[in-house]
Formats: structure tokens, sequence, C-alpha cells
RNA sequence: GCACCCAUAGCUCAGCUGGAUAGAGCGUUGCCCUCCGAAGGCAAAGGUCGCACGUUCGAAUCGUGCUGGGUGCGCCA
């Protein structure tokens, strides 16, 4: 039930009405048309612009056409008030019946009330993580794995059918790094003393790598040329860390559908079948890059490299798929891989990547829309850092200094639910500060603690109902009387749940699964106010003499607890139910 | 040099894709506990929405140009 929604098709047929009447002329655009809560209470309960965006195109005054539909809008047992305002607003109030109506809607419905069928069954992919397989997750891939889950979660609730994705880079480079790093801690499991030379990874988290190497092979390895053991030992070392991964992902409570590998593709002529796709559409060709301007690199040496034309799609540069010595650049399988997504019948691609790849967005939109003729749509959501604090002091995070923190820190420290609630309190392409001091802190300030705190609280208030002898389940308060929540501060309170399906298909809409934080923020808030109202009037107190309005009060309370954890379940939060 | 992102109260940030008098938290000031959890609530003060043009009934939001900050820029991924 979106209340929002319902109001708007009312406004709609009442302005088709119109037209057939011959109050408004045929065949406007009603898609303009919103109705939407106002920014000031005051303006009522609804709101909607439909004179203001029709008065152009129907060459009339705004102020005809809203009251025209005031008058229709009037006869619906639903609408109490609508008032002609401002510029040509139309404000509405709703009967008292038609927000408690909500109440009994959420409680019927349980955690599925704000589901949508605004996705309609899309197949979206969704790609996050993605960290390379050659170390433990620290900080910097924890917000980009709470924001995709989250946002994955978010594209389930509005109807959308979503995959979740890892694309594992281990094609490159850095997993012979990977691999020669862990031989010398196999070498040092034996005894010797490891050689990690400059460029090699030197944390510790290799030598149970290194032990399991020689479990594996024993000595056999021993003194044996690169040539012999990189294969295989790169193969089990890229696993190992993969494992890692999987349980730090575990430990974030992230589950991915899909782990797609980069190697894989190499070998199978998908990656020259993707640009062969794109060479017959002229977009590869073969070519000289120009010097980068401003800078100019002494070791600068004019190639000719297989191209990617890039510039087609408003990027500054092309881009080479191809290095000097003809082995493919990161970008050539990622090519194979994005054509794959769009093979598998994707509608929509969402990628969430680090801000340092931003350079990288253009070119793969522009990959995606030609391998797919602009029918699958890529986004591309880039994170911004987190700065971590602790006592005041920004926490330095050096991996040569060995002080980079990893996920498996912070989840011991302060647990999953807050890491994960933390990382959605800021949009995704603004920095956020991680204080170790301020997530922990049970205040106002901390909204993990005040959105958990409202939950506990109604909880509280729930047992408080039930040593009083009320039923409290679900079944029987739907059918409380509701009419007994008839002061405004209860109804405040119940416009708020109904912006809950509203704000769910905004929050997908936009990819943006913060605007979920923030509304149950909100949500609390308004909680935590009707609350203390009750220590000045008396009536407003949950727990009545009269049976039949507790029952009342309490689904509403009720109704609040449903929707804190339907939004925390799309965060992944799991909701407390006692403070300690 | 070029591309992308950011700029809103003293501080940290929202702002529902163009709407009405721009909102929260912290901090400051003043109130509210015999009470369903005060781990809270109410109220006041605090703004040239970085700057300048433009688009239109209407701009924090869209466009262009600046200023300041961040990130990135062939043979890393």
């Amino acid at each position: 039930m979106n209340l929002f929604a319902d109001i708007r098709e009312l406004v709609v047929a009442e302005l088709q009405g119109l037209m057939a009447a011959g109050v408004l002329p045929a065949g406007l655009d009603l898609a303009a048309v919103a109705v939407e809560p106002p920014r000031d209470a005051g303006h009522g309960e609804m709101a909607t612009n439909a004179a203001m965006v029709l008065a152009k195109p129907a060459g009339m005054q705004p102020r005809a056409i809203a009251d025209a539909l005031a008058a229709r809008l009037m006869a619906d047992p639903r609408v109490a008030g609508a008032d002609v305002a401002g510029p040509g607003f139309l404000n509405l109030r709703l009967e008292p019946a038609a927000w408690q109506g909500l109440v009994r809607a959420v409680l019927e419905q349980g955690t599925a009330f704000g589901r949508s069928q605004l996705g309609a069954g899309r197949k979206v992919n969704v790609e996050f993580v993605s960290a390379n397989p050659t170390g433990p997750m620290h900080v910097a891939h924890a917000r980009g794995a709470v924001v995709g889950d989250a946002l994955a979660a978010l594209l389930a609730f509005a109807g959308y059918q979503v995959t979740r994705e890892y694309y594992i880079n281990d094609g490159g480079g850095q997993v012979a790094v990977l691999a020669r790093s862990a031989y010398e801690r196999y070498r040092e499991a034996h005894g010797l003393s490891p050689e990690i030379a400059e460029g090699l990874y030197p944390g510790d988290y290799l030598i149970p790598v290194g032990q399991a190497l020689k479990d594996k092979y024993g000595s056999s390895l021993l003194d044996q040329p690169e040539s012999v053991w990189l294969a295989d030992v790169r193969v089990f070392s890229t696993d190992m860390m993969m494992a890692m991964i999987r349980e730090d992902l575990a430990a974030l409570g992230v589950e991915m559908d899909v782990y797609s590998s980069e190697k894989a593709l190499y070998g199978t002529g998908q990656i020259e079948a993707a640009l062969e796709r794109l060479r017959k559409l002229d977009l590869i060709y073969q070519g000289v890059l120009e010097p980068p301007k401003g800078k100019a690199p002494e070791d600068w040496e004019p190639r000719e490299q297989t191209l990617f034309r890039s510039t087609a799609f408003g990027d500054d540069q092309d881009r080479p798929v191809q290095k000097s010595d003809g082995a493919w650049t990161y970008f050539a399988p990622d090519i194979a891989y994005h054509y794959n997504k769009v093979q598998r019948g994707f509608d929509e691609l969402i990628n969430i990547f680090g801000a340092d790849h931003s350079g990288y967005v253009k070119r793969l939109k522009a990959v995606v829309s030609a391998l797919s003729e602009n029918r699958v749509t890529l986004d591309i959501k880039l994170i911004q850092l987190v700065k971590l604090l602790k006592g005041g002091q920004i926490v330095k995070m050096s991996k040569r200094a060995g002080t980079f923190v990893t996920l498996r820190d912070l989840i011991e420290e302060v647990g999953p639910d807050v890491v994960r609630f933390v990382m959605l309190t800021r949009k995704n392409d603004v920095a956020l500060d991680f204080d170790f001091d301020k997530v922990t802190e049970q205040s106002k300030d901390n909204p993990v603690f005040y959105v958990q705190y409202a939950n506990a609280r109604i909880n509280s208030i729930l047992r408080k109902a039930r040593d009083a002898g009320l039923d409290v389940s679900d079944a029987s308060l739907s059918q409380a009387h509701l009419a007994h929540l008839g002061h405004e501060a209860e109804l405040e309170v119940i416009r708020k749940l109904g912006e809950w399906p509203r704000l769910v298909e905004i929050a997908a809409k936009g990819h943006e699964p913060h605007r979920v934080a923030f509304y149950l923020y909100e949500l609390a808030s308004d909680f935590h106010g009707l609350w203390n109202k009750g220590n000045d009037d008396d009536s407003l107190r949950f727990i009545q003499g009269d049976t039949a309005i507790s029952a009342a009060k309490i689904a509403l309370v009720r109704a609040v607890g449903v929707v804190i954890c339907a939004g925390l379940g799309i965060l992944g939060v799991t909701p407390v139910e006692e403070m300690r």
C-alpha cells in the first residue's frame, strides 16, 4: 500500500475526467504530475503540482486548473480538504481514516510493507567489492561492500531480480607478485630466510599460505626456477586469498551470488570475440597515442597499440587494450567481462568502484552501450574514501608501514551492524569519517544507536503491554479500532510511515541506499518525539486504562517497529531487542 | 594541461531529480524526569546554498564560465 501512489492515481484519473469533460484540452501529458509530501507540514499532508505543470501546455491559469481539480478530488471519500496555495499548488488533507488504514496495512503486510513492483522483475547485476585477491579486505573495501550489498537488497525490495557479483582480478601481474611473495613464505616454512624484495607483498597473512604450500608440495618446489612453480603457486595462493576474502565478506554479512574470474576469460576466445565486435563498429583500431599533456615523461616513446575509440563517447583519450608487447591490458578482459554480463541477459548493470577508478567510467559505459546496442545501461557508483578517526586523530594507513586497518579489525572492534550502518550514513560520492569513538557512543549523535534505541524502546513497550494483559500479536493489533489514533502527534508518525513505500522507490531509482538510513533516523526521531509527548499529555501514552484505546496505540508502535525492521533488513543491520 | 567528483548554519551532513518561509545532529542558550527506558524530548539563536551570468511562472537543484579542495590520466589493476 502506497498512499502517495494511490492519491496520484486519483489525481491523474480526475485530470483525465477533466479532459473528457472538455475543461482541459485533451491529450495532455500527465507524466510530470507528482503527489508529494510538502516540505512544510503547514501546507497540508500531500501536495500536487498538477496545476502548475499543466498550466502552460493547457494554456490556462494554474488557479483555474487547481480549482477544477480540487472540486473533483473532494468527491473522493479519502480526501478531507483541497486548497489552492502559493503559485498553484493543490494542498490535500486526507481523512484520518485513510491514514489509520495505513497502520493496518503495515501490520497485515509486516516487513513486506513498502515492497514495490518498480523493477517489474528486470534483471540487475550489481558488481561490487571486486578486491584484488592479494590480501585481506581493508576498510576502503568495506564501504563498497556495504553500499553494494544494501543497494542489491534495496533493488530486490523494489521488485528487481538482483544478482550480486564479484569480479576476481586474477589474470594480471599482481597475482604473479602474490605468487612470488607466497613462494618466499614457502621457503620460510622450510626454515630458509625469505627474501621479500621491493615490490613483493610483505604481509604476515602470507605465512599460512607458505605453510600450506609446504603441506601440499613438500620440498619439491625448493630451488626450482620460477617457470616450474609460478603457475601452480599462483592458483594456489589466489584460491587461499579468495577463501580469506569470502570469510571477510561473510563476517560483514555479505553473500555473493556469482564469482567471476578474469583469468577464466583468457584462452576462451571471449576477449577476441568482444573486441572483434567492437572492431566491426569501428571502435577498435591500431594507432599511436599522444603523450600526456602537462607533464612530459622523459621515457615517453610513441608506440603503435590496439586502441578503443572511447573519445567517441566523450572520453578525453582513446584507451589501449593491448600493451606494446602485445599482452592485454586490464581493459581488454574487462570488455569481455562486461560483454559476458550483457549476454547473460541483464537489463541493468551497476558497478561499485573506488573513487580512484573515476577515469575508467566513460570507457566502460561506452563499451556496454556499444556491445548491447544501447539495450543495457551501466551505472557506476564511485565510492569515496573512508577516513578513520580514533581519539580525534586520523589513523594513517600504509601497507608498507603495516598500519593498514583490515575489515576484520574493524568488525572485531565495533561489530558488523555498526560498520554497515555507518558506511551508509553518507551518499557514496562524499568522503566519510569513521570515528571509532563516535560510532560506539550511545547518544543521538550516533545514528546507529538512535535507530536501534527506538526499536529497543518499541520492544520494551510491547513487553509492558503484554504484561498488562494485551494481545500484542500483529493479527490482533491489526483488528484494533484505529480511529483512536486521532491526535495530530500520532497522525504525524503515521504519515512518516506512509512515506516508506515512496522512499523505497526514490532510493531504488537513484541507486541510493543511504536514503534508507536517513529515513530510519527520521522515523526514529518522530517516534522518540511521540514517546516523550506522553510525558506532558497522558492521552498520548501508549498504554491506557481502556483496552481498545491501548490496542490502537500499540498497533501504531508496532507498525513503527515493523518499518524500522524492514529498513534495517535492507541495510543488513540486525535490529536489537534490548539495549545493554 | 585534461577528465571526473565535491563546495549548504561555527562543526559534521540531509535536501525526495525544478517547487512554497532551505532542514537535521553536534556545539551555544533556556526549559522538561514520582512517569511505557531522560541512553530521551521541547524551544531559541545561527544561512548571500563558493562566485557570476543564463534557462522559466519558479533554481541549492538544470546550463555556461570562474574560484577552492579531492581523485585520476599509455606499456598497473
